[in-house]
DNA sequence: ACAGCCGGGACGTCCCGTTGAT
DNA sequence: ATCAACGGGACGTCCCGGCTGT
């Protein structure tokens, strides 16, 4: 969802979505096992090195089924089901409460959320659509779903036309200072704390992105 | 952008530099030939559906030479000659000048001279990204490359390193709001006035990313 | 045609055997409407182009369906419901008409009868055949069907054994006259005489192909 | 070239060409060399369950070289280069000629030719395609090859517009009557005397098709 | 009987590295 | 330096058979 370009069929999802049948129950966990699986061996190998017959193999699943479950593999690193996620939790902020803030609550709270369930893979995707640039691109074309989320939502909010041009600049450099925040958690291997970092930047947006000079030690 | 090994000067760059021998101004030619037809393929058949021997091809050079030029089909894409031109000019600024001001310059005056030399091409590139997805996830990751020069120049004239947090969520935004004001002047068909849309991108940053409640007609 | 054992009624066969079961008549309409779906799409998009999946989508059947009906997706050209029908019919003719004659019949009101059924769909799926390559073949390869039909009756008329060398020669020299006349029908949108240039076509062979040469105007 | 479906790049091509440089010598042996695996293993296993890695392998090139001299594993069988020779040899006959003579003479001698040096391969091809529906179809496609060099030689010949339905039916009549002649012969395995056969065809034809009827024994 | 899911395997496309000829 | 030819290997599509549940 926000930043870059992480999402993943999820637990969250889950929770959000109507119990499901057993037999969805059953796709979903393959799907998380393809997907498990690739994770592992891109860390142990890189995500070129690593083949789509050696991950089915390590899911136990045949190249077949990989394709039923992930039409590429890059679909692997790109895709996920956060957005509707992402709308209800922004929705569900009280009307009086700022664009901003509304903003600084997805970047924050319900980044949490999200990242306490799949924590390690999510960095793992973040670190490789880093690297490979076919993977960049297809990304961010995945990103733009979010910010159409954002716009839609803040369009409502403020009576603005979603396509009203403060709106989208708002929204386009908010997005690039929490891409920001992730960018430099995905640097600290997971280990910085995404709730200061995304608090930093926004507060960064709200007061005109001042930028002293600092002597360099 | 930086750090590959397959730089060669650009057009604007050749300006810029000391006249290069004959065997160099062939090359670069050739060079040009190929990314030139590359992206009108590109743009006409996506990125995916073009193969590295259409793109030979059309450039009336060998796959063999293809390769030469471009050690893979993504440097096509990745690797971007205008970055030394738009360096060297920002490192033109007065040092007095304030940050946010030179990022502005970076997107008025310095787009203006790229425009310059290509406009057509780029404008058509920019209104055909719009329709195709693929693409203009592309253009995005093209953008990317900018962001290196911003950080490095900015980082000198700050004082700060090219990896502070505030300088980089600075950048990002900065480089959010220009896009979308890219974003306007392209919808226009070129005809909207890009300064004054670049500026009004900018204010709105300085002045916080105010979002008054606007009721709709 | 002959010795395919997924062998079913055809709406005209119908008419002419006893009234089939409940349960007969509508495994009878699925087989129709899957060939039906699959030559529409064939002739939109190619016979490669058309998946098995997409023609059991197109039917409103699952693709396991689809393979109950049709073993292999080249069953689907391969079979035609029309010989049976085209069978009784000449055997109808009188015993003592002379071969030719039989043919010119069958390839008159014969082809007329089956007109009638599906005069649209036949004519549509003619006209677009004869733009496509790959449709056109297909055209003829179901116009082979029929020739092991004609061979059988033929044979029992004249005491000749199936495989009477003579009898082929005669059997395809007439059906590669009719499907001229056939062309030239498509060709005229369906507004020619069907009748005349059958006709026409058969004399032509009978008088032993005479081509006299004729000043060009 | 003529009745069915018969047409390979052999020696005959070569004869007629303009002797080629040294690569393309080269060349023709590779692609010779595929096809005359390929057509060994079709006769031990089979069309369908030999896969083109067998044939690769057999042939000493890589999978992606057969694809190269390939583009698919249906060209192995239905595409051949006869037409240009087809057309030369019958516009060398003498113009008094009559029509039929001279699509006798196509039928006969220039077939002997052809056979002489390539017997055994287009007996196996012959075989195949009449086996194989997908075959078929793209057989009888490229024949149309071959009944457009007919009509035009004949068109001139005549002084008949190419379209001229007269002609059209002629040449569509003969080319039924050599396809069965060759079929015979493809079922005698090669055995039957195919000039005999084909000049029985070409009889029947000028004779009005007689099919007296005779009594089984 | 009909549906969904999976496996196995062939096919064909494409990228890119290497080699040898020009 | 350029080209033509080839190899190797990954990817992704598709067909079809088999299995399970209803």
């Amino acid at each position: 969802m926000s930043g870059h370009q992480h999402r993943v069929r999820t637990p969250v999802g889950e929770l959000l979505e109507a119990p499901l049948g057993l037999r969805e129950r059953k796709k979903l966990r393959t799907r998380r096992a393809i997907r498990h699986e690739a994770f592992r061996l891109f860390a142990e190998q890189g995500y070129e090195n690593t083949t789509v017959d050696q991950i089915a193999a390590a899911a136990e699943v045949s190249p077949s089924t990989f394709f039923r479950y992930f039409p590429t593999k890059e679909d692997l690193v790109v895709t996920d089901d956060y957005d509707p996620f992402l709308e209800s939790a922004l929705r569900a902020r009280p009307a009086e409460e700022p664009p901003l803030a509304i903003l600084k609550f997805a970047m924050t709270e319900g980044l949490r959320l999200i990242l306490d369930e799949d924590r390690e893979e999510i960095l793992a995707r973040m670190l490789i659509s880093r690297q490979i640039p076919a993977l960049r691109a297809r990304a961010m074309a995945e990103a733009e779903n979010s910010r159409g989320v954002l716009l839609r939502v803040l369009s409502e909010r403020t009576g603005r036309a979603v396509d009203d041009y403060d709106l989208r600049v708002v929204v386009a450099a908010a997005l690039g200072a929490a891409t920001t925040a992730m960018d430099a958690w995905t640097e600290s291997g997971g280990r910085a704390d995404i709730v200061r970092l995304m608090d930093r930047a926004m507060d960064l947006l709200t007061s005109g992105l001042p930028l002293a000079a600092k002597r360099r030690d």
